[in-house]
DNA sequence: TATTGTTATACTCTATAACTATA
DNA sequence: TATAGTTATAGAGTATAACAATA
């Protein structure tokens, strides 16, 4: 048996390679990078934001979340409206066309997942889960 | 239960991201990326190369290794040498600092193996292994 | 005064193209 | 001619700092 904790490690760590590289791919392909996705992502979780909240949640710059928005307003995924309270302020909104972007991602995760545990069964899936949780949570105590 | 394929799927993509962010701090910490970190480990399993061999293998232009090397070697950890029989390429070469590096950071990812898979049993880890690597094999198939 | 988002500027990483020196 | 590695230049992504408008 050669199920060592480290190869365990170096296999996850292929998975991390893959896996991040897939989704990019899927990205690009549809004009997006981690840093834009991930900011449709927290519009769509939290609704119409100002730049300053985006900037704290995606922990980059404020001048980096106006070339974010540059880059999705450009395709034409988000807008930029007034603020009602603080004329400083911008709301930043999703437009449908932004909704149906993360619509069609999630379709393609949901696609994607599917496939890959067809052949894994309900029992070996769930006992897959809890070790992922459990290396998961010792990975951010250690880490934090 | 929850065990869904989808949950396995946003949990390994968590698991990717904190994985990836713990590695490169890693190397940070080191004056590595993850760039300079895949160089230094071509050389250690392939010994001492040419430039046009390493650009092939990290998949990236000849001028790409040029910086890469210029900071490896500003910092000790490579060297470059004249090519035997071809007067025109280079050798480049792990200096014992480079190795010693190299040691280091295969030590530090052993006790984080360890550490991680501390309270996993040895027929989980086994089952945890053995699914890793069927998605691993069923998410190569798809993306290539 | 403090805060929101911008313009101006710089740094890192990577790429393409032109060039030098060999082969 | 073709190849190995360089210099010159450009583009994407992010950062800091100075600034304008507003609170």
């Amino acid at each position: 048996m050669s199920a060592t904790p480290e190869t365990a490690y170096e296999r996850m760590f292929e998975l991390a390679v893959v896996l991040s590289d897939a989704m990019d791919q899927g990205l690009a392909e549809r004009g997006l990078n981690r840093s834009r996705a991930e900011l449709l992502w927290r519009l769509h979780h939290q609704g119409p934001t100002t730049q300053r909240d985006l900037s704290e949640a995606l922990r980059c710059t404020p001048r980096n979340v106006t070339g974010l928005l540059d880059a999705l307003q450009a395709n034409g995924l988000v807008e930029r409206a007034a603020h009602p309270t603080d004329r400083r302020a911008t709301l930043v909104t999703l437009t449908g066309q932004g909704r149906s972007l993360l619509g069609e991602l999630h379709t393609r995760q949901q696609a994607s997942a599917s496939e890959l545990f067809a052949e894994i069964s309900a029992g070996d899936l769930e006992s897959f889960l809890a070790t992922l949780d459990h290396v998961l949570a010792a990975l951010r105590a250690t880490t934090a």
